[in-house]
DNA sequence: TTGACATATTCCGATATGGGAATATAATTC
DNA sequence: GAATTATATTCCCATATCGGAATATGTCAA
């Protein structure tokens, strides 16, 4: 047996760098596939087939407008790797306390909001 | 140019299952390469060869002890992850509400134990 | 219809994989 | 030293990869 699929499971799906660049790019809302090939310095075809493997995933939606293809994040999708890597962290009391703080930053952010 | 080594770091190191069985199971503490093989009902070779990565990016730890070696985890290496994945969930405010939920959560098994 | 533009798909090649099997290395016991 | 046990390494193979290049599909405008 290989390596599994890119496409088996959120995981390998972000082992990938660039695919990892993708969603971050896409932080700052909808793009077009060549918008984001040109500032991932890519091919197009390549950024179309990264897109593939995370719409195949969960982690991007397309909307169609014209004849461009606008991506979103789907930062749900993330929730397997989200649930999975904090039930290591929750172990360490360093953990709490790191939350602790975050999550004051998180209230002091939301008043001045 | 193929998919990237998955010792080139920690997303590709967890992106196998079986890698990420290892990890959960070293939850528990330490643990030896025949014994973790056992509980993976995987040969032994398998289970040394999954170790031996997830040492090179840093995951587990080794201890020799007699002609047994025992693996612990070392989750401070899962911290690339959990940054790059806390980095997307705090965008939802949703995030924000289950985190307060969890955050008080942990205070209460705090103080009970 | 024709041409221009945006995106997706297919084929290729070099490469890394993960499991199996066999073997090597190392420590313990007799 | 020889046998036993624990672990690591090597070789093999089927498979999936990612980027490049070429091509196909789809949309718009004149």
């Amino acid at each position: 047996m290989a390596r599994a699929a890119t496409t088996s499971d959120v995981f390998n799906a972000v082992a990938e760098p660039r695919r990892r660049q993708i969603l971050n790019l896409l932080k700052g809302g909808e793009r077009s596939v060549n918008d984001l090939a040109r500032s991932l310095r890519v091919r197009q075809p390549q950024a179309s087939k990264h897109l593939r493997v995370l719409k195949e995933v969960g982690l991007v939606h397309v909307r169609e407008s014209g004849q461009q293809r606008l991506y979103t994040l789907q930062d749900e999708g993330l929730k397997p790797i989200h649930d999975w890597v904090t039930s290591f962290t929750q172990l360490r009391s360093e953990s709490f306390d790191r939350l602790d703080q975050y999550l004051q930053d998180l209230k002091v952010r939301k008043r001045g909001s």
